[in-house]
DNA sequence: CCTACCGATCGGTAGG
DNA sequence: CCTACCGATCGGTAGG
């Protein structure tokens, strides 16, 4: 529920909280950022918590429209995880400011219990599982070995990612970025390729 | 350069660190919980940026101690690898309260230029150099194949290792390292492996 | 949406 | 190492 202030408020909002942590995001600073006053931003929130939830929540929609919808064009399965990995590398370097918000956000967030962990753990799992059910989608259709864990596999591509972003932030080398994408590329073909070869 | 009272005051600061932030760590409520004045405590310290420089020498010191100092005594090369890896699994699990303090550290600094954020990335640097080294010892020992490339391969294993610490913080299963450990040995057991048959 | 304000807490200082 | 304090900022409220 909405109107054009409080999405404007919540795009800068995110990028804030990207950069800054979602904590760190302070109510007095988006105000003056926006140009507005406290008391007049806050009234579309309740309270801080509020906030951040609904920033989190916009997050997850430009996480949802620049990596997972795009996706949908490639065929279920390998195509389709290949296009969800690579669109998530896109994102990252074209994305937030501040990085993966996610990531950053959940890290923030791992010892503070509350509505907002809860929120970005549901999320990152939805995510997760995203990128798993389409592993297991690619067994199924033969195109990866019958025998492959995808649980595993889900675990180390989403660790690649993780990485990237971790050392691409970190160190300001995009060579994280490239390091990954050959990684999971590779994995991918290997594990493809033992695949066709028990089949044929 | 010390006392025991400063070391006292920063065991407590790394555990607080760990869980609420490098950020979040207020001298006011670590000299609260240390039962002593806000003053007295800042004493020891010229600023906030120095209690955090203190902080994060000491978190380096308790990470070598626990993960780098115990694999001296395994045989460089793969070994001393494969023990640094467990060391670090190890520590995840009985270290601090609030994960990895680096990994927390550096995701939450990587947008905040500054000293704070460059001694993290010298030192998450070293770790990385520490672990990438003894790959390329393995390598020369013919422990693993001579076309290993290692940077790939310390980046491959220090992405499970960080995912292994987000997943058990935020989902706070520790299957989480199970998963990581399985892949660390079956990727380590898998590049011996083809290096001992192209030796045969 | 604003001004004006609340009590609490921040990093930091004066003075002892 | 303490008490006592500084100005700034925090999340949040009153009242319009």
């Amino acid at each position: 529920m909405g109107g054009a202030k409080r999405d404007q408020i919540l795009e800068r909002a995110v990028v804030l909280a990207s950069v800054e942590g979602l904590e760190g995001l302070t109510i007095g600073r988006l105000a003056a950022d926006l140009g507005m006053s406290k008391s007049g931003l806050f009234g579309h929130f309740g309270s801080k918590e509020d906030l951040q939830l609904a920033a989190i929540g916009r997050a997850a929609e430009i996480f949802e429209g620049r990596v997972i919808a795009p996706a949908a064009t490639s065929e279920a399965g390998l195509d389709r995880a290949r296009a969800l990995t690579e669109n998530w590398l896109d994102y990252l370097m074209n994305g937030f400011e501040g990085g993966c918000f996610f990531h950053a956000a959940s890290l923030e967030f791992d010892g503070r219990p509350g509505k907002v962990k809860d929120e970005i753990v549901r999320l990152t799992g939805r995510w997760y599982v995203v990128l798993e059910d389409q592993l297991r989608r690619a067994i199924t259709r033969g195109q990866l070995p019958s025998d492959t864990d995808a649980t595993l596999l889900a675990f180390e591509m989403h660790a690649l990612l993780g990485e990237a972003n971790w050392a691409f932030r970190l160190f300001g080398r995009s060579e994280a970025l490239t390091r990954a994408r050959v990684l999971l590329n590779s994995k991918l073909a290997r594990a493809q390729g033992a695949g066709e070869r028990r089949s044929a």
